[in-house]
DNA sequence: CCGTTTGTGATACTCCGTATCATTATTGAT
DNA sequence: ATCAATAATGATACGGAGTATCACAAACGG
């Protein structure tokens, strides 16, 4: 059972040692009832009585906490997902935008190997995979029997 | 003996099929300048002649055609850089946003490899490793035998 | 050297994010 | 319960990044 976003904030800011104000609840319980990414924009739009300022503040604020995290879109556009405290990276679906985590040991000891052949102190990595989500290759040619017989042309 | 962007403009833009013009040229001759990563404004600035939007057209321009290509450093500002045409990744400086080009094939079999067992169709990836330089390391604690003896903590 | 086509630059706009600062709200202490 | 210290807010304005528009200028193929 976890509690959502909503319910986490008053601890969360607390922990932060941060004040637990009217504006910052909003923006969790806005928040808490998104699926997937989103823009800051986006909130600022929802939240009309919470300031420009106040919302960017948040979310700078949730993602500095390890509440959010903030990945970038193959076309630059920033957006926003709730991290799931574990180490992970994005799957980005360069149609629709959805972001998904995924995550592979074997990635990680590669990369953790990598780290000590490379020049310089190594201090964090970000992997991104963009595909096309299964739901964009459903919608683009629709099957009965779903996404079986879609060819996987991987160009990596 | 490689030409530098200056000299090969006149054919990339052939190429391409557009106008080779003087607006392009400047940009090209700046950007042949340059080492390491530089971001559009810098180029906006350091050319009060040639247009902002004229700026930005031919960075895209270049980028399209394979000899810029456009990173983002952690906090999100965008960067160019010279693509070197063969599949790379970047080594981005937290300290002083130097970007650095690698290539690992481990990493790119491995990739591949994942591309398979996941959901959808992956169109392509993207990995970056944040470090600090051997140069902002240097900075940071010059010491008279170089970087030796410097700890390595990777945290990945 | 002339007309078609492409590119240019001024301007204005959107988005993303931060700085400033007077005002308001939260909080720990009384 | 009240109060002062402090933190947060929201309005405003700003900077960077990038795109749209559109009248005008340049490139180049014939």
């Amino acid at each position: 059972m976890t509690l959502s976003l909503d319910d986490r904030v008053d601890d969360i800011l607390e922990d932060l040692g941060c004040r637990v104000t009217g504006p910052r609840r909003e923006v969790a319980r806005l928040l808490a009832s998104k699926r997937g990414s989103f823009s800051a924009e986006s909130v600022n739009r929802e939240l009309p009585d919470v300031g420009r300022a106040t919302v960017y503040r948040t979310l700078k604020l949730l993602s500095d906490a390890g509440v959010l995290c903030k990945t970038t879109l193959p076309d630059g556009s920033p957006r926003y997902s709730f991290d799931h405290s574990w180490h992970h990276h994005h799957l980005i679906c360069s149609s629709c935008g959805r972001v998904e985590e995924f995550r592979s040991s074997r990635l990680e000891r590669l990369l953790c190997e990598m780290a000590t052949e490379i020049p310089g102190q190594v201090l964090g990595h970000r992997v991104e995979l963009f595909v096309t989500c299964t739901r964009c290759l459903w919608r683009a040619t629709p099957t009965r029997r779903g996404i079986r017989g879609i060819p996987r042309k991987v160009i990596v």
